[in-house]
DNA sequence: ATGTAATGGTCGACATTGCAGACCTTTTCA
DNA sequence: TGAAAAGGTCTGCAATGTCGACCATTACAT
């Protein structure tokens, strides 16, 4: 490119941030895969439990903002694969499965394995940053009566929650947090968090003594925030997370 | 099952989070619209400088995914805005203007008001969240030499920054302390929650004590990082942050 | 018993978006 | 003076998504 810069005053900022780092991707999904993955989050992350019911087509294409037709083909993928089901007939409708599908266990070659250390770190620097801040966040903040209970009653649930079902009241009650701060844009993004970290969980093997010891983190987490003491809850929660951090690299890295 | 909820396990568990949260919008944006916030945020991020050249449109359409079609659509929507002009023939180009457009103050009925108060705290909580974080973790990382000039002389630039440019030069700053982290997925989010926080200020006047005072703290926050004190750097960027908080509520509440 | 309401299931026409790629025009450098 | 490098234009096509009407099935209410 010749001479061009010419002496613009911008060229040695150019070179402080690598050029082009927000020109990267740009095309957003369809809204097809990405109503799958709404819906797909809400019942892995346990928002929906099982056999309970989503509100009927019309109703729901219309929150989603979607057209019936696109709602459905995401549906219809998701009964494929064995997540719902649906029924016909008046008190009809699509229910979460019963017995929800477990993803297959995915081989690595060489090159996957690089891919996903990057991908592994890049996961909890993220979750590092937002969990540790929204827990931080919610212990400043003066919490509804409501929403104090919510958050104990989401804690009680973790602790008697068993194998399967304990991944998805630990992911509740994380999501629970966020969303008592009451910045709406915060939970989605803790929810994608939570997803990234719930997939690179299901590649390793979950051991009693990893549960036991999150629920006592749990417990300290939720202590803070009730309490009201950030500094606590920031601790709590970044334990809790170096836990974790710990095992998956134990078995990723 | 006749009754549905029956004895369902998860009945109960359905009420602790605010049921079909995510179930909210899911249209994802088209390719044009989303084009053009690209490119706007590089440009008002002070990613790319005033005078400085894009890449030709069938290189920039191949990074961004995007036909070219696409792309020049966005292009002449900025351009028609005024942030870029394009010229023809060799060593022609689309470059960013010289001087860039001011986005008009809008003004705003009681609805926007009750909005725009809604918009504000979560902008403002979300920023604290990330920021406060990023900062904290860039403290605790170890960083390259080549990442610790880069932090030092963008830290330089917003000093010696004026007006329009210092916006600029302060959003680079706190983007590349996301950057130095090495985790891309917290970059566009960090830039996000920037331009969000800068449309804000657009709204209200920049004042000289205010600018001071930013600077003092930019100094205490990138030497926190380059010290590598986590602590300070957190509670320097809280510091930081609240500055702004206080003023933007002065404005808007 | 019967009808009606609530639900999922199907279809066809249509609009919009986005892509591919060829080609034209302008400008400048070798 | 011509070739190269850029932006500017066109035409056709494929995919995605929407809308609205209608069908089929079931269970509850009368």
């Amino acid at each position: 490119m010749g001479r061009r810069g010419e002496d613009g005053p911008a060229d040695a900022a150019g070179e402080v941030l690598s050029a082009g780092l927000l020109l990267t991707p740009a095309r957003p999904a369809n809204a097809f895969e990405e109503t799958v993955q709404r819906l797909l989050q809400s019942i892995r992350l346990g928002l929906i439990g099982p056999g309970e019911r989503l509100p009927p087509e019309r109703e729901l294409a219309g929150m989603l903002q979607v057209s019936r037709d696109t709602l459905r083909e995401a549906l219809a993928s998701l009964a494929e694969a064995g997540w719902v089901v649906s029924r016909r007939g008046r008190n009809g409708g699509t229910f979460i499965s019963e017995q929800l599908p477990s993803p297959p266990p995915r081989s690595m070659d060489a090159g996957d394995r690089l891919a996903a250390t990057a991908l592994l770190e890049d996961t909890l620097a993220l979750r590092a940053v937002l969990e540790v801040g929204t827990a931080r966040r919610a212990a400043e903040r003066e919490l509804s009566a409501a929403d104090r209970e919510r958050l104990w009653q989401a804690y009680e649930e973790c602790r008697s929650a068993q194998g399967a079902q304990y991944r998805m009241a630990d992911s509740r009650l994380h999501l629970l947090i966020a969303e008592v701060i009451g910045a709406p844009s915060l939970i989605p993004l803790v929810a994608d968090v939570r997803m990234r970290v719930n997939e690179l969980l299901d590649g390793i093997p979950l051991l009693a003594p990893n549960i036991a010891h999150s629920d006592e983190q749990h417990r300290a987490i939720v202590g803070a925030i009730l309490r009201g003491n950030p500094d606590d809850a920031a601790v709590a929660m970044a334990e809790h997370i170096e836990g974790t951090e710990a095992l998956l690299r134990g078995f990723y890295a």
